[in-house]
DNA sequence: CTGCATCCTCAACGATACTG
DNA sequence: CAGTATCGTTGAGGATGCAG
C-alpha cells in the first residue's frame, strides 16, 4: 500500500486517516470468502441461499457475516421482499463491480500460472 | 471462480484436480498479509527486517510463514547470502510481479472509492 | 428462508526463548 | 540477522437452536 512517511503537519493529519482507513477496508475485504462471494456474485443478482449453495465450502455463518461486511462498505446491496418466507437478493453495486475485475484478474491470474504454481510446489516440498 | 459442474467422465478428473488446485492457491494467497507482502515487495529486493519494518504490524511469525508459502508457490524467490549475520533477500519473481499487478488494481480500487465506502458505512453504522 | 445468538472447539496468532 | 520451536491466549469459525 502507499503508505508514506508523515510529518507531524496538520494537513498530513486527514492523509493518515485515509491511510489507515484504506488499510482497515484492505484487511477486511481480502479473504477469500469476500474473494469468493465478489466473484460468483458476478453480475447476477443471487438470494442466500443460493449464495450459499454456488460459494463452495462457506458456512450459514461466515457467508452471512462476510456479506454484512461488504454490505457495510457499499460494495453489495441487500434487498429484503417482505414474503414468507423471506426472500433475500444481493446485488454487487458499482464499487463492488469496479472490485470484482480485480477479483477476476486474479482468477485469471491463478489459472495462467497454475503449471508454475504446481511445479514450484512440487520442487518446493522434497 | 470458474467452477462448473462436473459429470462423471474421465477426461474431467484432471479439470477437477486443476479446480481444487486453483481454489487451495485462492485461499492461501488471498489473505492481507500475503497481499500487503507482495504490494510492499514491489519491484525491490527487500531483506527479512526490512520487510518487517515495512510491513505494519506483522509479526515475525506470520512473516515468515506467509514468506514461506509464497516462496513455496514461487511467487518469491527467497536468496540466503552465508554471511554472518546472514543476509536473505526476497525478491518477487515473475509470477510473483503478474500477481502483483492485481494487488496494485485492488490499492487503487481502495483509494478511489474510499469516498463511497466511508459514506456507505455512516449510513450502515446507524 | 434468513438472521441472530449461543456454545464449543481448534487453529491462528503473539510472545518468548534458543540455534546457526 | 534469520529461522524454528514451544507455549499460552485469543478469536475465528462450525454446530445448533430459536425467532421473524
Amino acid at each position: 500500500m502507499a503508505t508514506k512517511q508523515f510529518t507531524g503537519s496538520p494537513e498530513d493529519a486527514d492523509l493518515r486517516r485515509a491511510d489507515s482507513l484504506a488499510r482497515e477496508i484492505f484487511s477486511d475485504v481480502a479473504n477469500k470468502w469476500a474473494f469468493l462471494i465478489i466473484e460468483t456474485l458476478g453480475e447476477r443478482t443471487l438470494r442466500f441461499s443460493e449464495l450459499r449453495n454456488e460459494v463452495e465450502g462457506v458456512s450459514h455463518k461466515m457467508l452471512t457475516q462476510n456479506l454484512r461486511m461488504l454490505e457495510r462498505y457499499g460494495l453489495v446491496e441487500r434487498k429484503v421482499h417482505p414474503t414468507v418466507p423471506p426472500r433475500v437478493e444481493y446485488t454487487l453495486t458499482e464499487p463492488g463491480q469496479a472490485l470484482r475485475a480485480t477479483v477476476d484478474g486474479m482468477c485469471d491470474w491463478t489459472h495462467q500460472y497454475l503449471g508454475h504454481i504446481e511445479a514450484a510446489r512440487r520442487r518446493f516440498d522434497v
